[in-house]
DNA sequence: CGCTATTTTAAACGCATGTTTTAACTGTAC
DNA sequence: GTACAGTTAAAACATGCGTTTAAAATAGCG
């Protein structure tokens, strides 16, 4: 494997566990097996660094992303329940690129978005523009009702459940471990968070 | 004002806009016009610091929101949406400890349980057990019918909205200013995120 | 092989961090 | 006024950071 991906491999799983902030050069490169310096000879800096990992996820979930929300909004009428749902696969199919890669992806979003004020909400929404038209048409055609500015936070606040759940999933499947006695899985929040989102989104307008 | 204020002040600003790990004490002493050491001396180390600053807020906040509710649990027929809104008024006082006290407070909440890998979820949950414990209550009293690992995990995706959202509430203002022209407050965001938390909490169990 | 371009390496740089030290200052009680 | 505890002050400390440098190693190719 070349030192540019095992660099890539072992930023991602530490800054989803750390933070971008809170995991150095020094961390990275060691769990790489690579020298110090290969990082800024491969990226440039940290910032581009980071960049670059999340980019080799969303290359690959940008397009199927848009087209299982294309898909919804073709249909007769959709709820709102299968325009969340159609994020379940492109994301699960994360875990073909890599073990665990549903639950790291998430991870890093979640500390994109709080870690370095709004850089990644920028980098998304500038890079990425399409997924999120998308996304904001199928919800529209669902519930039609929603103004645009109802629409608007309930569309923040979802994207803040998910991520926010996500960013610390692995402490919560530990507590519900103990909990219940149950091993659950990611892919077993989603299944949990997608009711909660979906019914969150449909409240009434008053 | 005393030295040790002064640091609380500037500390818990610094804190909600740029996080524990992104805020220094030489920012903060600077910011207070006191001596870099005073942190040290006053309160040991950077780490009791922030739990002080947390602790000056939920010293106030907590008996004002176990009473509120208990108010709701002792209803006949509590709705989600009373539950939620039990946290209003409690939220809202903390404006008059401080300017802008409750956006604050809520913004650190959300630095804390982002920042640094569930170090405040154990503060809290250890340090006020009851406002948790009064809260499960009410929920349950309101929709009897979740199980308790279904009120486990809605309780935790509710937490991360509310969190989520606060943590970015700035910038999001920021944006639906921009997107429509109105000039809204925390207190408008929070009449916006309660129907969605209740109707999430309340969606139907499958 | 020999040459060149690419990559890896070890070391150092400059800077910012949290913390500690030691001396100076302040107010209070006798 | 002197002694003393409490507080503030300036300076230095050790450590870790992202980045840069310059030499060594490697790989590709005629």
């Amino acid at each position: 494997m070349s030192t540019k991906n095992k660099i890539l491999d072992a930023a991602e799983e530490l800054f989803a566990i750390k933070g971008f902030n809170g995991t150095s050069l020094r961390e990275i490169t060691s769990q790489a097996e690579v020298n110090l310096a290969a990082v800024n000879y491969h990226f440039g800096s940290k910032k581009e660094l980071i960049k670059a990992v999340i980019s080799r996820y969303m290359n690959e979930l940008a397009p199927k992303l848009e087209k299982a929300l294309l898909d919804v909004y073709a249909q007769e009428a959709p709820t709102l329940h299968q325009v969340f749902s159609a994020f379940v696969q492109p994301l699960l199919s994360l875990n073909e690129l890599r073990e665990n890669g549903t639950s790291i992806f998430l991870q890093l979003l979640g500390r994109g978005y709080t870690d370095s004020q709004g850089f990644l909400r920028w980098f998304l929404t500038s890079q990425y523009p399409n997924v999120i038209e998308r996304f904001v048409q199928a919800v529209q055609r669902a519930y039609p009702d929603l103004t645009a500015e109802q629409m608007f936070w309930r569309l923040h606040f979802t994207m803040g459940t998910i991520v926010f759940t996500m960013s610390s999933s692995d402490a919560l499947l530990d507590i519900a471990k103990n909990d219940f006695s149950k091993n659950l899985g990611v892919e077993d929040l989603i299944q949990q968070v997608i009711p909660y989102v979906a019914s969150g989104v449909a409240a009434p307008v008053c």
